[in-house]
DNA sequence: GCCAACGTTGGC
DNA sequence: GCCAACGTTGGC
């Protein structure tokens, strides 16, 4: 049996919600954009189709993990970073040599009851999620554990 | 909107 | 290869 693996990422809603992941074709996105070496590490070598996913509303009020995703499709380059009209353009990055990587993720569940960033801190069991350790990293690890205790809390 | 914490860039 | 300067993230 494979192994399954937990992740979080991170959104802004008024970039990108959990609400417009559902109302895509088949729930399933694009992970574009992401820009920075360690979360590309996890999108292009770690992540692994029907992974796991929490999906987590930053810069938001308040800030809060929503509901849960699967990964659909493994890393593959991110075309936006050779698209000179992207925001996300990096002249450093071509078709030839990509330098940045995206998967596509499938929305799973809505959250009954949002998880709000506050109560994660306030839950010694999750003391040490990412999350509340290094609050930049927008694609992260989650332990089994962890993912466990979340899921609990949000039935 | 402020700003602390962190990541990246580039001069030396 | 160090590190100052700069840019970005994201909580508050």
């Amino acid at each position: 049996m494979k192994k399954i693996n937990y992740w979080l990422v991170k959104s802004e809603p008024s970039d990108y919600s959990f609400s417009d992941l559902l109302k895509e074709p088949e729930q399933t996105a694009e992970w574009d954009g992401v820009r920075n070496y360690q979360a590309r590490n996890i999108l292009q070598n770690e992540m692994k189709i029907n992974d796991q996913v929490l999906y987590y509303h930053s810069n938001s009020k308040p800030s809060q993990i929503v509901g849960t995703a699967i990964v659909v499709k493994e890393g593959y380059p991110d075309f936006t970073s050779w698209d000179p009209k992207s925001k996300h353009f990096d002249p450093k990055s071509t078709p030839q040599n990509p330098k940045w990587f995206m998967v596509d993720i499938k929305a799973d569940k809505i959250f009954k009851t949002p998880i709000t960033l506050q109560e994660v801190k306030n839950n010694k069991k999750l003391s040490n999620m990412v999350l509340v350790k290094n609050s930049r990293l927008s694609v992260q690890p989650v332990t089994e554990i962890e993912w466990s205790i979340i899921l609990d809390m949000s039935k």
